[in-house]
DNA sequence: AAAATTAATGTATAAATTACATTTATTACC
DNA sequence: GGTAATAAATGTAATTTATACATTAATTTT
C-alpha cells in the first residue's frame, strides 16, 4: 500500500529510519543553531533541521556525518547521538523513526556558499522559529544536553576556535548556563587542569590590551582523564 | 529479494528496527542483569539480551515496555533510551538497528514464572557470558550509563525495595562503584538531602540489632532539584 | 548474663569554593 | 607625547564541603 503525500510516495506498512542533525555553532557571544527552509514537499518553506533517511548500506552515525559534511563541507566535526524520536505518530506522512544527532562545530569554519546554496541559516538559540515536526523538541532536548555535559567534559572547545581567549571561553560557559560567572575563579579553575597551553600572541579584538592567546591541550587532558580526574566546570 | 537465515526469511532491502533491554536488579549485595537463552533459530541457545522488532503502530519505548512486561510480569518500571546500534554490519542476517534501553527492577517484584518460562535467568554482573551480536556492548554501555547517572540523579532507588535501610543503600552504590565507602560520610551525605522518610520499622535480616527502614521522598526530591539542587553522591 | 554482631553517631582537618577590588597593558585621541 | 579609556590579569580571606577516623548502642543467640 502506498499513500501520497504532496510530490512523493511512501509506504504506509515501512519503517523509516531517518537521522537529524542538531548542530551548534558559538559567535558573538551566543550559541548558535543551523536550520534550513525545506526547498521540497512536505512542508516545504518550513524551517527545520537538517535531516535524511538512513541509507540500507549505511551505519547511522555515518549517515548524519554525510548530511554534516554535504551542509556544511566540514568533516571531523564533534558528533554525539542525542536520542531516538521514535513515537508512531511524530511523522504524519509515514511510520518514521528519527535518531537525533547534535553537532559542534567551529562557526568560522564551515562552507559559507555551501551552506548558502541549502537554504541554511543561523539563527540565535533563543530566536529559533516554529520547525516541523518534533524538531522543536530535539532542540531542546539537545540543549539540555549540550547544558549537563559541558559541566563535566571540555566539549566547549568544540565551538571555539582552536586559539581562543580566556575571556573568550567564559563567554562560552555563560551562554551554554544563561549565568555570569566570576571572571578570577573561572581562570583559576580551568588554568588548575593543566589542560590550556598559553601562546604567544594575543587577541585584541576585543579590548586595547588584548588578551593572551590558548590551545586546548589534549595529551594533558587525556593525562587527566587517566588520573581518574574530570575537567568541571561550573 | 529475501534471503534464508535457517528458518526464517528477511528482505535483504529492508532496514529493521529493533529494541533491546538491558535489565538490571540488584540482589545480595551485587548488581545483576537478566539475559535469555535464544530458543528460537537464528543463533538458538545463545545467551541474548531480551528484545523484539518495534512493531509498524508502536512507539520505540513502548515495545520496549511491552517486552519487558512479556518477560518479567512489571510494568511502571524505570527505563531509559541508552543508544542506538546501527552499525550495517550489526546483525549478520539483515539490516536491524537496535534501540538499546536499559531498565532498573525491584528483583523481588518480578513474576519467577514467567522468567522462568522465557528462558531467562539473573547473571552477576562480573560473569555476563558472550552474548549474541553486539549486545556486550550493550551491556558495557549501560553499565556506564548507570554509573554516570547514579552519581547525580537517585535512580539506584529503582533498583531497592521501596522500604530499604541505610547499610542496603551503601551497598548498592559500592556495587555500582565498585569501591568501599565510609559508612558515616555516607549516612551523612545521603540525609542531608533530606529525601529518605525514616520508617518506624527496622530490618533484622542482616544484624541482630536491626537497621531502621527508609522511604524515598519523591514529593522532598522534586523540591531539591526545583531549588537547584541535586542528589550527587560519589 | 555474656558474647557476638551490625547499626548508629561526632569531630577535627583538609580541600574546594566563593566573594570581592586593584593594577596592568595597550590604543585612541587630543 | 601625554592622557583617557578599556578590558585583561591577578590574590586573599571567609565559607562551605569533603575526608579521615573510633566508640557506643541495640538486639539476638547461647
Amino acid at each position: 500500500m502506498a499513500v501520497e503525500t504532496k510530490d512523493f510516495y511512501v509506504q504506509q506498512d515501512k519503517m523509516y529510519v531517518a537521522t537529524d542533525c542538531i548542530i551548534f555553532g558559538f559567535d558573538a557571544g551566543k550559541l548558535k543553531l543551523l536550520i534550513f527552509k525545506r526547498r521540497v514537499e512536505p512542508l516545504m518553506g518550513e524551517w527545520s533541521l537538517i535531516g535524511s533517511f538512513v541509507k540500507i548500506d549505511e551505519d547511522v552515525d555515518e549517515a548524519a556525518k554525510r548530511i554534516l559534511t554535504e551542509i556544511t563541507g566540514l568533516e571531523n566535526v564533534f558528533m554525539e547521538e542525542l536520542k531516538t524520536y521514535g513515537a508512531t505518530n511524530r511523522d504524519p506522512g509515514a511510520r518514521c523513526i528519527s535518531i537525533g544527532q547534535y553537532a559542534l562545530i567551529r562557526i568560522e569554519d564551515y562552507d559559507k556558499e555551501l551552506v548558502e546554496k541549502h537554504g541554511a541559516i543561523w539563527y540565535d538559540l533563543d530566536e529559533i522559529p516554529n520547525l516541523v515536526l518534533d524538531h522543536n523538541q530535539m532542540v531542546q532536548d539537545a540543549l539540555g544536553r549540550l547544558r549537563r555535559k559541558a559541566r563535566y567534559q571540555p566539549i566547549g572547545f568544540e565551538l571555539l576556535p582552536e586559539k581562543f581567549t580566556i575571556p573568550q571561553l567564559q563567554q562560552l560557559y555563560e551562554a551554554i548556563y544563561q549565568n555570569e560567572l566570576d571572571a578570577r575563579n573561572f581562570r583559576k579553575k580551568v588554568l588548575s587542569y593543566n589542560v590550556l597551553i598559553k601562546l604567544d600572541e594575543k587577541d585584541k579584538s576585543s579590548s586595547r590590551r588584548g588578551a593572551f592567546l590558548y590551545k586546548f591541550d589534549d595529551i594533558n587532558y587525556q593525562k587527566l582523564r587517566k588520573s581518574g580526574y574530570n575537567f568541571e566546570i561550573s
